[in-house]
DNA sequence: GTGGTCTAGACCACT
DNA sequence: GTGGTCTAGACCACC
């Protein structure tokens, strides 16, 4: 399971792993690559795979039992809320990714890059190796 | 002068105040706004402009000290390094875009948006008012 | 491991304290004293020994991550960064003591010193009792 | 005159301009090159020289005047106190460079040089070009 | 006037 | 437990 997963972290970065991981979620939920029902990886056993204090992860699965994602079954592993909207339309999708765009828009005209000049970044990034 | 600057910073970030005054000056050295040789404001002006703390543009500026790009001058206001080099072409400026449109990118394969719906809202958003 | 460690600070010198402690773990580090992947004691244990506010320690290494030689982990203690040169040969190490030696040099020469009385002080000087 | 001066001061340095100047001159005298009963630079002259704050110079040579080392005449130029011990003799001059050395020597031991790598080092150091 | 250093202490975030 | 950020304010040094 841990490799349909395929959760990735990084622990250098500004973000904390446990917000890494909520995200990292709520998007493979939103477009559908995790499903209702499905059961997600232990607590300990993500822990271990990703070399993170249980404590990260458990945190990181409060969150998302919190906002109604996740489900708790007593003595079971968690799974994805069976209740829980499926795969939202791209419409709906695209609201999760505007605040990081809208930094980079920010940024973008801060730096007063020509339009297409940002636009042509975009598009290549989009493009790359998604290991990148 | 002040108005000149315009130095914008939000406290409700979760981005701490330095490091929104640090890119913000390499932005706005990057593109030529602030040249090499110019005078930045000092703490106490700039702490009082933006009800901060002194301390907190003080750590600002000693961090865009130590990378060079401004220069310490005792008992006299700090400038940008004269040696520093001016407006970078926008192939360089580039650069400085790339972390943030690198992370949207990610985001977007993970959210499986289809590129050209992706492309459409980052466009949508460099049209924006600059208010950012 | 305090004791191992043995910081020391002259809290009545010229060199500011957070200064001090940056070039002392420097040299320590340099001469192998301390090596990569060590951790380094935390900012108020240090900040306790030598009696000395936490943010001045914090400071201190802040700078020394900047330069790359400590790694910052969040929420646990700094360390020495594991891919960070190792102890450095003596003849990298002896340029950490050029500045020292070349401003001496240059006041023995304002002094119009005998090259052999300089060279015989120094040689003194380096067999003293190592209390500082 | 100036030029027999030969005043030079580092505007970076960590040491400030005033205390350049103090020392510079006490190591002048000290080694004789500048006598009792010489004039030195107005404070206009050589703040005009460095490019430096007149004011910068007086305190200077206020401090100078304070030890005794200079005279004030209304009027005229300053000078070196006539009855002003004149050039010392070696042994006392060493005095001077004590500090120096001996910081460096602290630095040496914790870098753990060999003895002999140090005094080689000081040994080229003192035979360098005086302008470094 | 300029910036620098340090203390005291609150509050936050992460593991 | 760890470090980070920020405020309030004192005191210093320099120009």
């Amino acid at each position: 399971m841990d490799e349909h997963f395929a959760f990735s972290i990084q622990t250098g970065s500004a973000e904390p792993i446990y917000r890494q991981l909520v995200e990292h979620v709520r998007r493979r939920v939103a477009s559908g690559q995790i499903r209702a029902g499905d059961e997600i990886p232990s607590v300990r056993e993500l822990a271990q795979a990703l070399a993170v204090h249980p404590m990260t992860i458990s945190k990181a699965y409060s969150l998302l039992e919190a906002e109604g994602l996740l489900e708790r079954r007593r003595g079971l592993a968690m799974r994805v809320a069976p209740q829980h909207q499926r795969a939202q339309p791209a419409a709906s999708r695209i609201e999760l990714l505007r605040p990081a765009l809208s930094r980079a828009a920010a940024e973008a005209r801060q730096l007063q890059l020509p339009k297409h000049t940002a636009l042509k970044l975009f598009e290549e990034l989009l493009d790359q190796d998604p290991t990148t």
